[in-house]
DNA sequence: TTGACAGGCAAGTGGTTACTTGCCTATTGT
DNA sequence: ACAATAGGCAAGTAACCACTTGCCTGTCAA
């Protein structure tokens, strides 16, 4: 449901971790936790971050791939094409 | 800030409200609570709606216009235009 | 000027959500 | 085998958020 996808882009911890696998996709959740500490200041815990990336999987943002004792996280970019179209038609004239 | 755009967007109920003024724009508060009770089957009082303006003020997402004692909520889709782009380059190719 | 109409203010409540703490499981290198 | 690494589960807490309730202000028509 989009709810879902505007919900989990409400957090800003959340927009940053989707910042974060724009710039580099396939992250593990540690990778995640030391690239979020050292470039963008977030001191959150590991279970922090984990349950966050759970809320992204939910919303359709992520797409996990479990391999070994890793877990890659990787960006989804579909949710978020069409996100506003509902409210920016006016502009063209042709409603359905 | 786009923060505050997300989270008000998170609500569904927000989310009916710019249906409703994308579909008819610069509605009162008791049109509006008239509108969303009829037509979207929501049962919020005036008092929750004119929260939810709130929000979506401070979001940037309607300008108010007082006239009288009336109050007209008009859409601006100005902060929904952009919205997503900030994950969605990596198919052109050209970085800023 | 009085009453009806449109809206505002503010305190309280219940549910949700972000985050922590503590412990557990699975995979891998030596 | 064993320890280190990567991650998982679940209960508890504090803050936040949507919504209600009760009362108040301002505008207009008769």
């Amino acid at each position: 449901m989009a709810g879902d996808v505007f919900r989990a882009l409400a957090d800003g911890t959340r927009r940053t971790i989707l910042d974060e696998l724009a710039e580099r996709d396939g992250q593990t959740l540690f990778e995640l936790c030391a690239r979020l500490t050292n470039r963008h200041g977030l001191g959150s815990t590991r279970q922090a971050i984990s349950q966050h990336l759970d809320v992204l999987e939910a919303a359709g943002l992520i797409e996990v791939r479990r391999e070994g004792r890793y877990r890659f996280h990787h960006l989804r970019t579909e949710p978020l094409e069409h996100l506003a179209d509902r409210w920016l038609d006016p502009p063209g004239s042709n409603e359905r």
